[in-house]
DNA sequence: CGTCATTACGGAATGCGTAATGATA
DNA sequence: TATCATTACGCATTCCGTAATGACG
């Protein structure tokens, strides 16, 4: 195979079609380059340049060459670059995974900035619940996951993005819309209620039970999908607990009331795999810091770092 | 800058992921696989492959330099290739001149057997008086051209490749029209005659001249086309001497005569710059040789090489 | 301790530069 | 004879293969 100095020596002299002045523009002396050029020509088993005394001229084949020449020396420089580029996070690809319901509204942001910080990183976007989340970032499907606590911090490093109020979902006719305060536990006891799943959406069955604090209600349904959930309310089938986000889906027939203050936020975080070496990652985390800083500085909406 | 060699040692051990197997299909031996490598990572500032003790893994910036690399092996693969191919003649571009009026319809059967014999040789078409043929085919401008001798035969070789018979075009009124046998030189004694241009068309003109042998014409025009002069023949405006493939010329108002026997023929040449180094150009010589020899063999009609 | 990859080292080959030679107008 | 390109030759560098070392399960 022939080497890619035999290609340049080739080009400048094409280019020149003066062997000395080619020698000077590659900083080398003629004969070198003159034994390139040969080198080159029997390695092909064709003659690129037709020498006469005076000067040098192509053969067609040469000039055929040449294009091929030229096209693989731009190669030969671009592809280091794109690569440093990419070793350096300023370029490539990051694959981010986020949970269906609430995460959309941050996700919205965060490609807006993106687009503005880092221009040249491509994002693949996963729909995934969080535990699924976190088997794809041990496993390296996934870089960054748009999740719910907990984590398991020996293996993943996180950073809470966004974190809104949990509001009670309550159909428009129940009796519960008649209190004009805040509700507490106490308020649900003995009433139809509608769980999130256990397995599917633990984050928010936790939460839910931490509020609920033992009063015992009546589990009628046990749902994955916030959106399910509100209309299943909507139908009369019960009540129950969803992120403030959700008083954004356009459903009639249902009421949204707030906890009071000491109930739980909802947290979305995003999460990590410690032992990752997308060169990406570092300078998506670097933005995500500086963009959740940037919006609880500037912004009064405290409660969601992206709003 | 770095070597194919090394993008290629590379490529080996991003597809088989483990230096050994790729040392072995590359026949080398590890360790200078490994510094191939490690020259290549070195020379570019960027780690390509993650190495831990059981294999290998391509860092992201290693996973996007693989799809340069193997583009570039591709095309330095492939050039080499391109470049044979048109040393040998097989592949390339001939510039070919051509006279505008009869040899267009050799040319069409020379295009007809070029996409047969030389499908991958590109040709580019000049029309040009032989004249300027012959300082085109010395300066380089075209590679062969179609023209009427006489020709310098220190500088150029030639092959006929048609030829065919002189007659007369007579307007459909004229005396002459009541000869029922073929015309000589005699009997355009003291007729109109409309001349072949002497710079332009110096071939036909000279023809004439010796047709004519002295029995003096009344010449009332000078003119280089054919076209042009059955058209003036057809306006009454005098006879001329035309080859008999102007009698395809759909144009009313004038009769074809034959000429006797020993007038002599028109021929048109296929001629070429001994100089020349196209190696296409051989290529072209050799099936010029065979499509003429074919025709005049298998054909009928021995006056047109080509027919 | 077995599997890979890397470093150490000696010999062969490659490739530069300087100097001499050749070809051509 | 002047201008280029090529060949000759010596020295430094590069690069292979074999052998030894190192890292990691």
């Amino acid at each position: 195979m022939f080497t890619l100095e035999q290609v340049r020596g080739f080009v400048a002299v094409a280019e020149e079609l003066h062997f000395g002045r080619a020698a000077v523009r590659l900083n080398i002396t003629q004969p070198p380059l003159s034994r390139q050029v040969q080198k080159l020509e029997e390695e092909l088993g064709v003659k690129l340049l037709e020498r006469n005394a005076r000067g040098v001229r192509l053969t067609p084949a040469g000039a055929a060459f040449y294009d091929d020449a030229v096209r693989l020396l731009r190669l030969a420089q671009n592809a280091p670059d794109t690569a440093r580029k990419i070793a350096d996070g300023w370029s490539g690809t990051l694959r981010v995974g986020f949970t269906g319901g609430s995460a959309m509204h941050f996700l919205g942001g965060l490609l807006t900035r993106m687009s503005v910080d880092l221009p040249d990183v491509n994002l693949e976007l996963n729909e995934l619940v969080t535990s699924r989340q976190l088997k794809s970032l041990t496993s390296g499907d996934i870089d960054l996951g748009l999740g719910r606590p907990p984590f398991d911090h020996s293996q993943f490093d996180n950073l809470l993005v966004q974190s809104e109020r949990l509001v009670a979902v309550i159909p428009v006719a129940h009796p519960l819309t008649h209190l004009r305060r805040p509700l507490v536990g106490t308020d649900f006891a003995g009433v139809d209620f509608i769980m999130h799943s256990p397995s599917q959406a633990r984050y928010f069955h936790d939460l839910t039970t931490v509020v609920l604090a033992g009063h015992h209600v009546q589990p009628v349904h046990t749902v994955s999908q916030v959106l399910t959930i509100v209309e299943l309310v909507a139908a009369g089938r019960g009540v129950a607990l969803v992120p403030e986000s959700a008083s954004r889906l356009a459903i009639s027939g249902v009421r949204f009331m707030p906890l009071i203050d000491d109930t739980p936020p909802v947290e979305l975080h995003a999460v990590w795999f410690r032992d990752n070496t997308n060169p990406a990652l570092p300078r998506l985390q670097a933005m995500l810091t500086r963009h959740v800083n940037d919006s609880y500085s500037a912004s009064h909406h405290p409660k969601n770092a992206l709003d």
